[in-house]
RNA sequence: GUUCCCAUCGUCUAGAGGCCUAGGACACCAGGUUUUCAUCCUGGUAACAGGGGUUCGAAUCCCCUUGGGAAUGCCA
């Protein structure tokens, strides 16, 4: 099957989520259609494309499992391409400089005027425009500009394209034909130097034509040619310009299917006039819709949260972060939520891709990486938690025997790998405690059957978690506190905090003398 | 301003004119299990933006309004 999809991301700053959620859906449909998934680095812009950005984007896609076919490219290598693409375009009349003789010009990509026979252009019908009083209408290489008075009153220029103005008349307020746009005119418009201006044109009519084509996500989408204007494709600095790029590399690399980001989409109506003029056939688009923050706000780069690496380093399983993220303005259209990376590419087809913008929810994606922790093998828990907690001071102290049976017991409770970090009161009794805790539980009453407890404890021959149990059942009874009662305030006393593992579990983890000794450094501490 | 696009629970979504008393998930609330914590189980609150059409019948098709977003760069 030729189908070639493709990954292009402008290294100007840390990749984000909405860059890769861009990825992630290329990536599945490549691998849904069986075809190749490309990826080209847009590393034009010298100013802010930086290596970092670059190795960070590696890291990325590797992270995520997101392997391309073939060798990436990069756009700086293509610039020679660019220019010869503008040079074939201005020699075939299709570009233009826009102010010809003078040194650095910048070259401009003309809408074809001559472009009734283009697959995705057709007529809409006749038109008439007022313009507004008192501005004239003026034409030049570069298009028309008039202006009108809207409905509030005030007078707006607009500009547009040859292009837009089929058989375009001007005319007087009195009906006097000022000006006939068409293919005897259209040269010497071409042509002139300075544009031609009608000073007192009251109006002008000419015939509506519209550039459409189908969105695999958003259907048959269309804009009238005369509220599209040419658009420069090589700056004044003789660098080619993302418009003419974009279009040669993916004319290079082959590209059928384009997936990119909703803001694209009036980009798409005039690449397709120059894959056209340039003889190539044009691909088929699709346009995702836009990720919004909290805020409903498209990301950007100003999003400090959104940095793909930071989810890596906040403690998310790649597997689930793909999973998640899939799920942002696609569904497999049955109830599944939690897919494996197959399921995931055997269901994904553009049919049921969203066409409104999907919010990212922190929330859910840390259930759904509970969900994937959950899962995990436990030796393989246990050494990615090993691994990741060398951040934290606790490590060095910790010893892997007791780390393996914390790391068992908190599986179940873990939603990143970022919540061990609590963990560090199984390796230290320098703990704080939970002032809202400790003042909830640490009660007289608590604090006299802790102090029984402890006694208990000292004489306690067992070392299992159902000693340690029947001790604190022991010391309830002793002190007529109800059944069970003693258990969260022993939790903070052997750990600082509310929640954990089972305290008796927990309890055989840290051991009789140490149990002792935390208990009483607890019963130490004022209440506050 | 102009052009283009979008609109189902708080959030992600199912929904292709009758299967909709609008389903699932997260979150939230209430119970249960666990003598504790978490998991887990059960139940609950919660949405078709508004107004007109078309139709025997509309969340679904059309129009208008409102609201949101995008483009309008010698950024990509």
């Amino acid at each position: 099957m030729d189908f070639k999809a493709r990954f292009a991301p402008s290294p100007t700053g840390k990749v984000h989520i909405g860059n890769i959620r861009t990825a992630i859906f290329n990536w599945l449909y490549t691998r849904h259609c069986g075809g190749e998934f490309l990826l080209r680095i847009e590393d034009t812009d010298l100013e802010r494309s930086t290596k970092q950005a670059i190795d960070a984007l590696y890291d990325c896609m590797k992270w995520l499992g997101l392997d391309y076919d073939g060798t990436p490219m990069y756009q700086t290598t293509q610039s020679g391409a660019h220019r010869e693409a503008a040079r074939k375009l201005m020699e075939a009349g299709h570009a233009y400089e826009l102010n010809p003789g003078e040194e650095n010009s910048p070259v401009l990509f003309r809408l074809p005027y001559d472009c009734d026979s283009f697959p995705f252009v057709r007529t809409v019908g006749d038109v008439k425009i007022e313009t507004a009083p008192e501005t004239p209408v003026s034409i030049s290489r570069a298009g028309l500009v008039w202006s009108i008075v809207n409905h509030k009153g005030k007078t707006v220029e607009s500009a547009a394209c040859l292009a837009g103005f089929k058989d375009l008349q001007i005319y007087a307020a009195d009906n006097t034909l000022l000006f006939s746009l068409n293919e005897e005119t259209l040269p010497g418009i071409a042509a002139a130097k300075d544009p031609m201006v009608f000073e007192n044109a009251a109006y002008f009519t000419f015939t509506r034509r519209e550039v459409f084509f189908v969105d695999l996500v958003k259907g048959e989408l269309s804009k009238p040619l005369d509220s599209i204007k040419d658009l420069i494709i090589i700056r004044s600095d003789s660098s080619p310009v993302f418009h003419l790029a974009n279009v040669c590399d993916d004319v290079t690399q082959g590209v059928t299917h384009i997936v990119r980001g909703d803001d694209h989409v009036e980009n798409t109506f005039r690449h397709l006039f120059i894959f056209q003029t340039l003889g190539f056939k044009v691909p088929t688009y699709a346009h995702l819709p836009m990720l919004v923050n909290a805020a409903g706000k498209p990301y950007s780069k100003r999003d400090g949260d959104a940095f793909v690496g930071d989810f890596r380093e906040k403690g998310f399983l790649p597997e689930a972060f793909f999973n998640y993220l899939s799920l942002l303005g696609w569904s497999p259209g049955d109830n599944r939520e939690k897919m494996n990376r197959q399921e995931l590419i055997e269901a994904f087809t553009l049919e049921h891709a969203q066409r409104s913008p999907a919010q990212f929810d922190m929330v859910k994606l840390m259930n759904m990486n509970g969900l994937y922790i959950a899962e995990m093998p436990q030796a393989e828990f246990e050494q990615a938690v090993w691994d990741f907690a060398a951040r934290w001071e606790w490590r060095t102290n910790a010893d892997r025997a007791t780390f393996h049976k914390v790391a068992e017991l908190m599986q179940s409770r873990t939603k990143t790998y970022m919540d061990a970090q609590t963990w560090s009161y199984f390796f230290s009794e320098e703990f704080e405690f939970d002032p809202k805790g400790f003042n909830k539980f640490m009660k007289e009453d608590a604090r006299a059957a802790l102090t029984e407890l402890a006694a208990i404890l000292e004489n306690m021959t067992g070392t299992a978690a159902t000693d340690f149990e029947e001790a604190i059942r022991k010391a309830e009874t002793a002190h007529t506190i109800a059944q069970g009662k003693l258990n969260q305030p022993l939790r903070i006393c052997l750990t600082g905090i509310t929640v954990g593992a089972g305290v008796y579990e927990t309890a055989e983890i840290l051991g009789k003398e140490s149990c002792i000794r935390r208990i009483r450094r607890a019963l130490a501490h004022e209440n506050g």
